[in-house]
DNA sequence: CAGTGGTCTAGACCACGCG
DNA sequence: GCGTGGTCTAGACCACTGG
C-alpha cells in the first residue's frame, strides 16, 4: 500500500459531478486539494498524487486537475517539477527570504538576519492584539521581542504576537529559532500562506535607541504585518522597527 | 474592411511553426501580441482580435492563443470579458489606484490625492539620474516637483524625473495632470507596465517641513520608484517623501 | 440570434528525471 | 524505459453580451 487515499477514509467521497452548483469543477478540485494541505494529508515537502491519480479518483479529466494545481502554483502553495511531480511548498530559507522578507542591503543583497530573543511571555491580549488576531474572550497569546542582526549589527526590533491556542508551549521548551515561519510549519503544522504589511515612518524611542546603539530620534521604518494561515485566519501579528540607514524595503508593483 | 491585420503589412508574417526553437508556441504568440501593444497596433481601451481570429491567422489552436492571453491577463496588460472580448488595459483612475498607488488612510480608505506642480525644467541628468533611467551621453531629462494633497492637506512631496526623449515638450504646453500614468499613456503612447519601489525612513528637511507645514525632523517615508515600460526600459524615476501620521503604505505578500 | 470568452474533455506528443 | 508534468490540438458545451 503505497498511495494514500485522496480523501480520508472517514470522510465521504466528495461528489464533483453534481449539477446546479456555482462552483466550477476545477474550483471543487482546488478546494479538495487545498483542504488536504490544511489538514496535513500531504505535508510540506511531500509529493502530491499525480494529475492522473487525482483525475481518476475524482472523476474529472486531467486538464481540470491541471488547472486547479496551476492555480495553486500561482499562490505558491505547491510547486511542480517536470518529470518528477507536484510538491507541497515549504518555508525554506529561500522561500522565506524572497516571499516574506523584503529588507535588502543598499547594494541589493538579500540576507536573512540572525536574531536574539529578548523576552517571551504568555499573556491575555490587549484589545488591539485581540482584534488584530481575531481572538475571542479568554484566548491567550504568546508575546515576545527579538533583535535582528545583519552581519552582527543590530538593525531591527520585532514584537511578535501569536494566539497561544495554535502554539501550545511556545518558547517554554526551547528557544524559538531564527526562521519562525519554518518553525511554525515543522513544529505546529501551521503554514503561513499570505501576509499584509502596513508601513509607516517613525523615530527610535529611547529604549530602541539603546538596544540598537543608535541615536534617539533616528528615523525608523515600522512594518506592521498580519500573517495568515492557509484557511485565511490570522496567525501572527508582528511589528518590526527597522533602521534603514544601510537597508531598505523593496516591493514590486504591476 | 473591418479588421486590422494582426501584423502590420510591412512586416513579414511571423513564422510560428519553425522547429528547433527554445520558445514554445504560446510564448511566440504572447510575444507577437505583446509587440502589438508596444507599437500601439492596439491602443489602451481598444478590443483585441478574438481568440479564433488569432488562432487562424497565426496557425495555432485556440487553446494556445488562450494560454498566451491569460498569461498577459496575469500581468494586467489586457483584461477579458466573457461574451464581449479581450481589451488592452488602461491607466484608469481605478487601475492606478490599486496597482501603482500604495498609500491608504489609517482607516484603510483608498484615495488618489490631488497634486500641485512646483517647478518643471529640462536639464542634463545628474550621474544618478542618468544611471537610474539608463540614459546615454547627451540624453536630456525633464525634472519636476509636486505636492500631493489628501482632502486638501499636503502630505507628500514628489520629485519626478523623465527621459526627455520619450516626452517631447513635456510641461511646456500644459500643466501635467494629476494622474501622470494615464497622461503618459494617452499623450505619449507610453504604458507603465511594472515598477520597483524601495522604501526607507527619513526625516523632513527644513524645506519639506515648510512646504508640508509640519515640524522639521518629522519622520517621513521615502519611496524611491523606477517605473518601466512594456519593453522593460525605465521611463520614470520618482522619489516621494510622505508624512505617514495619517496614512500608511500597504503591501500584500505571498 | 450570433459571437465572445470560460469550462471540460480526450488524446497526442514532448522534455525531463530517475532508476 | 517509465512516469511525471508541459505543450498542443480539436471539439463540445456553457454563460454571457449585445444587437
Amino acid at each position: 500500500m503505497k498511495n494514500k487515499p485522496i480523501v480520508s477514509a472517514d470522510k465521504k467521497m466528495p461528489v464533483i459531478n453534481d449539477k446546479k452548483s456555482t462552483q466550477t469543477k476545477y474550483q471543487k478540485v482546488d478546494n479538495i486539494i487545498r483542504q488536504g494541505l490544511i489538514d496535513n494529508t500531504w505535508k510540506p515537502g511531500e509529493i502530491l498524487p499525480s494529475e492522473i491519480q487525482f483525475a481518476t479518483e475524482l472523476n474529472v479529466s486531467q486538464g481540470t486537475v491541471r488547472k486547479a494545481l496551476n492555480d495553486m502554483v500561482a499562490e505558491h502553495l505547491v510547486f511542480r517539477q517536470q518529470g518528477v511531480g507536484t510538491f507541497v511548498s515549504e518555508h525554506t530559507e529561500r522561500r522565506s527570504l524572497f516571499l516574506y522578507f523584503s529588507i535588502v542591503g543598499n547594494d541589493g543583497a538579500r540576507i536573512l538576519p540572525e536574531s536574539n530573543i529578548l523576552l517571551c511571555e504568555e499573556k491575555l491580549p490587549s484589545p488591539l492584539e485581540k482584534s488584530k488576531l481575531e481572538l475571542i474572550d479568554g484566548d491567550m497569546i504568546v508575546r515576545f521581542q527579538r533583535i535582528r542582526y545583519f552581519n552582527n549589527i543590530s538593525t531591527i526590533i520585532e514584537t511578535i504576537c501569536l494566539p497561544l491556542e495554535h502554539f501550545p508551549g511556545f518558547g517554554s521548551e526551547m528557544e524559538p529559532p531564527n526562521n519562525l515561519f519554518r518553525f511554525y510549519q515543522s513544529t505546529y503544522g501551521i503554514t503561513v500562506a499570505k501576509a499584509e504589511e502596513h508601513l509607516k515612518a517613525t523615530v527610535a524611542s529611547a529604549e530602541e535607541a539603546t538596544i540598537l546603539n543608535i541615536d534617539e530620534g533616528t528615523p525608523m521604518l515600522e512594518i506592521d504585518r498580519i500573517a495568515k494561515m492557509l484557511d485565511g485566519r490570522p496567525v501572527e501579528w508582528r511589528i518590526s522597527h527597522c533602521d534603514t540607514s544601510n537597508y531598505r524595503y523593496v516591493s514590486e508593483r504591476g
